[in-house]
Order: C-alpha cells, then structure tokens, then sequence
DNA sequence: TCAATTTCCAACTAAACGTTTGGAGATTCG
DNA sequence: CGAATCTCCAAACGTTTAGTTGGAAATTGA
C-alpha cells in the first residue's frame, strides 16, 4: 500500500481541528489527537513541529475563509439582514468556527494569518457596504464586526443565552434577533451620523 | 500576629481571578495562583479543594454580580442605549469579566450558580423593558443578550476587531456603534413584530 | 534483487503538574 | 504554663504531558 504523507497530515489536522476547538490550546492533549488521527503522535511533530504550531496551523487553514462562503445577495438594509442571517446558518452549522475564534482571542496575544484575513474581511465589509447602499468603509467594517460578534457569542458563549433568555437553544429566536437587530443598525447607519 | 484566614482566602481568590481570567482553566496553573497570592499551595487545597472547584469559585464570586452595578436611568430608546454604554464601560474597565464569561462558556458544559444569575438578570431585563416602554420580557431578555454580547465579544475577542475593522483599541469608536445598534434594535423591538 | 531512503511506530525521557504528607510554629483555652 | 488545636509551610509524590529516540517496515531506484 502507498505511502500517505497528504493523507496522515490531513487526519491529523482534522482531529486538531476538532480537539484544539473543544478544549482550546491549553486543555487540549497531543495524546488525544494522534489517537482520534489514527495516527503516531511523532508523526505529529514531524509534520507540525510542536503543539503551538499545531494550533496555528489549524487557526490557519480553519478561519482564512470564515466569510468567504458566506454571500451577499440582496440590495439596501435587506442585504445586511439576509447576510448576518445566512452567516448565522454558518456558525450554526459549523460551531467549531466560532469557537476557535474565540480560543484564538482569548489564548493568543496576536492573531493568526492576519494579512489574508485582514484582506479577505476588507473585500467582505466593501462588498456588503456596497450592497446595503451608501456606507462608508468604516460603517461597514463596523456592520460587519457587529455581525460576527452577534453570531460567534451565541455559539461561543451558550451560558449567557441560557442565564440571561433562560434558553441556549432557541436558534430561530436569536436568528430572528440577530437579524433585526443587523437591519436596524444598517438604517441608522445609512440615516448618517445622527444615527450613530 | 493574629492568624488571617479570611485574607488569605481573599488573596487566593484575587490571584485565582487574574490567572483564571488571562489562561483559563486549561491553562491556568497553581504554582502561579500561589506565587501571585503569596500563599502556600497546600492552603489553596485546604480552602478551596482542588483547582476545578477554585475555578468555580471564582466564577461564583465574579460573575454573580456582573449586571447589578450597572443602572438604567433613562426612559424610552435612550434607556437601552444607555444602558449599553455604561455596561461597555464597565467592560472595559474590568475586562477580566467578559473575558471569564467566555472562559465558561468554552471550558464547562454548563453554568456556574446559574439561578442566582438567571435571577438577577431577570430584574435587569425587567428594568430595562421598563424603562424602555412596552417590551415584552422576552423582547427585553433578547436586548440585554444583545448589549452583553456585544460587549464581551469586543474584549474578549479583540483578535476580530484586529481583523475586521483593523483596529482593536478604538473602544470610543466601537462604543458608538454598540449605543447605536441598541438604540435602532429598540426602535425596531418597539415598532413590533414587523421589525423582528 | 538489493541498498538507500522515507514513513511510520512503540517505547522512552524529562519536565510539568495537581495534590498530599509530615511537621513547624502560632494561637487558644484550661 | 502547658496541652490541644489550628494555620501555615517545604518537600515529596504519582500522574500527566509534550516531545524525542532507536529502529521496523515500506517504498524507490539503480
């Protein structure tokens, strides 16, 4: 049988993935993701070098495109709404993202690969800008920030939805929320600076 | 010189706090908490138990207030927005909180001291349905999630800010939007169901 | 076919870590 | 004043953990 160099460091990504997302930097164990790899921990090390860089490497290939596959499709406040809605559908979809994005904050004093992601929010901020009306490149940078922030502390930080709405698992609700809530920050962002 | 038992608790807990709070549980260490303290190991097992159950004292003593300390002294929209600010602020004041509610939520799989906090965080949504007009308590349970989410996730989650609108230390630029958005979510909140 | 190279593995290593132990010194009360 | 009790300490313990080593097995190319 061949050889699988690609293969074995995929696997093993895919189960750092997984780990570093559930336990974050700190409470994750090298054991445990050579063991749910299906594959040697030194294979590990030789691929990634050690634990920090493991880490790094899935940041890396995990939240490059968080807002790539994410589209903006309709026109004016609409446009706005209908993203943070199908941005939601993401997170909810694929929780792991958020979370280590919030790993990421809390565990690193600097985030990773920030000239791609930088770039690639840039392209997204002015597409929504763009898209929603007349905005400038702060008031989309600023949309698009609150945006992220409403959908990843949800999936991040069930225990506020639980303590403060006494419910963590109502998605539709915050859905609608987090949507109304992106609409009506748009309006008032297009009303001017009396708005905001 | 007089035993001080209660101080030395206090110490312990106050150093527990900033370990706890900076590297979360995972990545928190008790040769740490007990240097900071200035206090022998041994007696952080006597008084707390062990270091899961430190964790969650401090979560206990931390957390269970966080809402009470801010106030709503406006009426109307203005209330929310308001109210926003000043909970942005204390925020930023002590960011130590945002930052170990997030701890929580990624590192337990349920709250800590959870009816005192839903309790607690009833009254304020009720305060702030209140002085805001008409909202139902859901209406207003939804609005404070809101507020507090964005909050936390803006210091606790600067990596995003960093990304997003290329700046993670504009706090008066980022306090505007979030008063802005409150206040525009509360208008729609207002208006009815056609704006939710 | 065989030597060289590469990928992969089991076992090992040293340090880190949470927790416990034996006892010193201070305090309290009879 | 002295015994009992309590608070506190330094050192030790057993386990966990990240990372490394020596070598087996598979692959490749002459």
């Amino acid at each position: 049988m061949a050889w699988d160099v690609e293969g074995t460091k995929r696997a093993l990504l895919t189960a750092a993935v997984a780990e570093f997302s559930e336990k974050g930097f700190g409470g994750a164990r090298i054991d445990r993701i050579s063991e749910r790899a299906g594959v040697n921990r030194e294979r590990l090390y030789s691929y990634f070098g050690n634990k920090r860089q493991l880490f790094e490497a899935v940041l890396a290939d995990q939240l490059g495109t968080i807002l790539d596959g994410v589209p903006v499709t309709e026109t004016g406040p609409a446009a706005a709404a209908g993203f943070a809605g199908r941005y939601f559908d993401a997170c909810r979809s694929h929780p792991e993202l958020p979370r280590l994005v919030f790993w990421e904050g809390l565990e690193l004093t600097y985030p990773i690969d920030t000239d791609t992601r930088t770039a690639r929010a840039a392209l997204k901020s002015a597409e929504l800008g763009a898209a929603v009306g007349e905005l400038s490149g702060r008031d989309a940078a600023s949309l698009l920030l609150t945006i992220v922030s409403l959908c990843h502390s949800w999936f991040a930080s069930p225990n506020l939805g639980l303590i403060i709405t006494g419910d963590d698992g109502d998605h539709e609700g915050r859905r609608r929320i987090v949507t109304a809530t992106t609409e009506a920050l748009t309006r008032g962002l297009l009303e001017g600076p009396a708005g905001g």
